[in-house]
DNA sequence: CAAGTGACAATAA
DNA sequence: TTTATTGCCACTT
C-alpha cells in the first residue's frame, strides 16, 4: 500500500536530535551523516526551523570543531552555552564544547 | 514552476 | 594561523 508518507528532512532531523542524551553534545555533520546526507547545513537549517525548541535540543548541536551556533534562534548563543552548562556539558578555554568527552554516537541506523 | 535561502564542512591561499 | 571560497541539497517564497 502505499501511501507511506515519506518523512521530511527537517522532521528526521528532529526526530534525530532528540534521541541526543544529556550531557552530550553532537555535530552538524555527524547528523548528517547519521541521515545519509553529505550536507551539514539542511541539518543546521532544520534546526533554525525548529518549532519547538523544548522538544528539540538544538543545543546539543555544535559545529564540528565543537563551537557554537552563530545564532541561537530562542536567545542568542549564549543561551545554548548555558543550556550546555546545565547539562554538565564542559568547555574549553576556547569557548568550544569538548567534544572528546560529550560527542554523541549514534545507533547503528536509523 | 523557478529561484533564493541557509545554526555547515572541507579545502585553498 | 586565519580568512575566503566552494559544494551541496531540502525548504520557502
Amino acid at each position: 500500500m502505499a501511501t507511506s508518507t515519506p518523512i521530511p528532512f527537517f522532521q528526521q532531523v528532529y526526530n534525530l536530535v532528540q534521541t541526543v542524551p544529556p550531557g552530550k553534545v553532537t555535530t552538524y555533520g555527524a547528523l548528517a551523516k547519521a541521515l545519509h546526507t553529505k550536507d551539514a547545513r539542511r541539518v543546521g537549517q532544520a534546526l533554525h526551523a525548529n518549532p519547538d525548541a523544548n522538544k528539540t535540543p538544538c543545543h546539543r548541536v555544535v559545529f564540528s570543531d565543537g563551537r557554537l551556533a552563530p545564532g541561537y534562534a530562542f536567545g542568542g548563543p549564549n543561551e545554548q552555552l548555558r543550556r550546555l552548562q546545565l547539562e554538565g556539558v564542559t568547555l574549553t578555554q576556547e569557548g568550544k564544547v569538548d567534544l572528546s568527552a560529550h560527542l554523541y554516537r549514534f545507533p547503528a541506523s536509523i
